[in-house]
RNA sequence: CGGGGCGUGGCGUAGCCUGGUAGCGCAUCCGGCUGGGGGCCGGAAGGUCGUCGGUUCAAAUCCGACCGCCCCGACCA
């Protein structure tokens, strides 16, 4: 995008869209307008400047991510990373009945967020512009209306921008949230994973699978303590004892915010997913310390839960095998006991915490994990916002009741940066006809005041006249360097009039996306290019 | 925040280790040729070497501080 023009950079995660560029993102601003106007949105403005008092109420002012500052008087001010608290605020003074409701609002409006390492471009700014609607309804059921209108214009906005893309389940975090769904567009750049399988679409933040079996040995009555002298990885242990990782249960000691240390188990050749332990917990942890091991459990290295003195979660995935033979730390240096049996040989609560792994499977059929671009959310809110700054309205029997609100962002630039990502080639951007920022670019061949000149500009009114944005080249360069360009800008249709269009008649037509060329009858104008353009993706 | 790297004409870079003349490619400007895949010839302009301080007869080069940017990781309501 750089190259070709579309944006430049100002400082780490801060861009200017260049005119083309800009072009790009006002066709998607304009796409998210019509969908988000089709299901009944309300368009309005909110600043980025705003008072910090209302993101104390809603406990928000703590975030490190928020821009903080204040005026010449020392008030204390914040750079808005999105709208909840003002928007909210606006309809606790307008909302007062039942029959207010339902409302959708919404704005594009730029978004200020201090990431603490902005990259890849315009993929993660500090700075973006985004869309975020809210809507107010009166109960749960009022929000999953709203949500599913939302759903509706989300996957018209994905696929009028032409993009691969799926909706997953997604992280609710913990404030509170009661559901909440990601669009991705699936590419190598996209710093989010999607877990898929048939029927099944989830970011790996959440996802949940049935796990591959493994084999378990050692089915005896008891467990049977065995030496593993400076053996502390689960390799090592499980090569010396010739196990499968798997057959191993790796623990994984942190420390709640409320309640303490516990041991999480994971099978040995599982991962801890955090996402999903916080969740599980209701709580934040940290990892904890060698010492807080050290003295609450045992030797680093060889700790297990058989009797551990701290309570223990238990993977599921564990459970699921249900049978005798894991391999654990003994709790004692330079020893692991073999032929554990979980209920038996320790209690547990059981969990579902851990990261689901490419070949697992959803329902019999196996899971693959893919990197995506999140390029939209949407999400049930509840009342964690109504109740914070007063947002409320009287029933028909006059009672008051908490708003029930809904959030849903999506970014412009992330539609146009996934375009770029799932469709270029080695010679550049290929746009889809949707986004692009000229429909068809005219490539003249020819000296200044020549005859292809001419020709090439007549062509061009044409296809303005037509109705096309249509862009003309004509610099003077040479041919090369105009067909290199327009290449790397990535128009969907290029027309080229030289020299041998005059002659023969006919001027080349290059499809971008496939780089196919035919050729159509120059004296019939901007038909043909049109109707072809029709047909591309 | 942890780790690594980089700041030299508009862009990309060499020079730094081993202190002494800032070099190259592209782009730009002028003249001409060429005109369907980044073409050719001739001429020209353009650099406080990120900033501040130190060492030295002498600093792009050595030392220190600061600023900025990039990459990996952590983080990402």
């Amino acid at each position: 995008m750089v190259r070709a023009g579309l944006i430049r950079q100002v400082g780490a995660g801060v861009w200017s869209w260049m005119p083309a560029g800009w072009r790009v993102h006002q066709r998607a601003v304009q796409i998210v307008r019509e969908e988000i106007d089709a299901i009944g949105g309300q368009e309005m403005l909110m600043p980025v400047l705003q008072p910090a008092e209302p993101w104390r109420r809603s406990g928000r002012y703590a975030i490190d991510e928020l821009f903080k500052l204040q005026d010449r008087r020392g008030a204390d001010m914040v750079l808005a990373m999105t709208h909840e608290e003002v928007v909210t605020l606006h309809v606790a003074q307008v909302v007062r009945s039942y029959r207010d409701l339902p409302l959708i609002l919404y704005h594009f409006q730029v978004k200020e967020r201090d990431e603490p390492r902005p990259r890849a471009g315009v993929l993660r700014t500090r700075e973006f512009v985004m869309k975020d609607s809210y809507t107010f309804d009166r109960d749960a059921e009022g929000l999953a209306a709203a949500y599913d209108k939302h759903v509706t214009a989300y996957d018209r906005i994905l696929d009028r921008c032409g993009l691969e893309w799926y909706r997953v389940e997604s992280d609710v975090g913990m404030m509170g949230g009661l559901g909440a769904h990601e669009y991705m567009a699936p590419c190598p750049a996209g710093e989010n994973e999607v877990a898929l399988a048939p029927g099944y679409a989830a970011n790996v933040e959440v996802a949940s699978a049935e796990p591959a079996a493994v084999e378990l040995a050692g089915a005896g009555e008891a467990p049977e303590e065995v030496a593993t002298p400076g053996l502390t990885t689960v390799d090592e242990v499980a090569g010396a004892l010739g196990v499968p990782a798997g057959a191993l249960l790796k623990a994984y000691p942190v420390v709640g915010d409320a309640r303490g240390l516990v041991m999480v188990i994971v099978r040995g050749d599982h991962r801890v997913n955090e996402i999903k332990l916080a969740n599980a917990l209701g709580e934040g942890f940290r990892p904890a310390t060698a010492q807080e091991v050290g003295e609450g459990i045992g030797p680093g290295g060889f700790i297990g839960p058989v009797g551990a003195s701290v309570p223990v979660l238990l993977d599921a995935a564990v459970g699921a095998d249900g049978e005798t033979g894991y391999v654990t730390g003994a709790n004692r240096p330079d020893a692991h006991l073999r032929g554990v049996r979980p209920g038996r040989d320790f209690s547990f609560e059981a969990v579902d915490v851990r990261r689901v792994e490419a070949g697992d499977t959803v329902n019999g059929h196996a899971l693959r994990i893919e990197p995506a671009i999140e390029v939209g959310n949407i999400f049930k809110l509840g009342t964690r916002y109504s109740d914070a700054l007063d947002a409320t309205y009287l029933d028909e029997q006059g009672a008051e009741r908490a708003i029930w609100m809904g959030s849903y962002g999506i970014g412009p630039a992330r539609l146009a940066a996934a375009a770029v990502e799932q469709y270029a080639d080695d010679r550049g951007i290929s746009w889809p006809r949707s986004l692009a920022p000229f429909d068809i670019e005219v490539v003249a061949i020819g000296k200044p005041g020549s005859s292809e000149l001419a020709a090439a500009e007549r062509l061009y009114h044409e296809l303005h006249e037509a109705g096309m944005r249509t862009l003309l080249d004509d610099r003077e360069a040479g041919p090369g360097e105009k067909f290199a360009d327009a290449e790397l800008l990535g128009c969907p249709l290029r027309l080229t009039v030289g020299r041998r269009t005059l002659e023969s008649g006919r001027l080349e037509a290059q499809v971008r996306r496939g780089r196919e060329s035919r050729e159509l009858a120059l004296d019939a104008g901007a038909g043909p290019a049109v109707e072809l353009w029709r047909t591309l993706p």
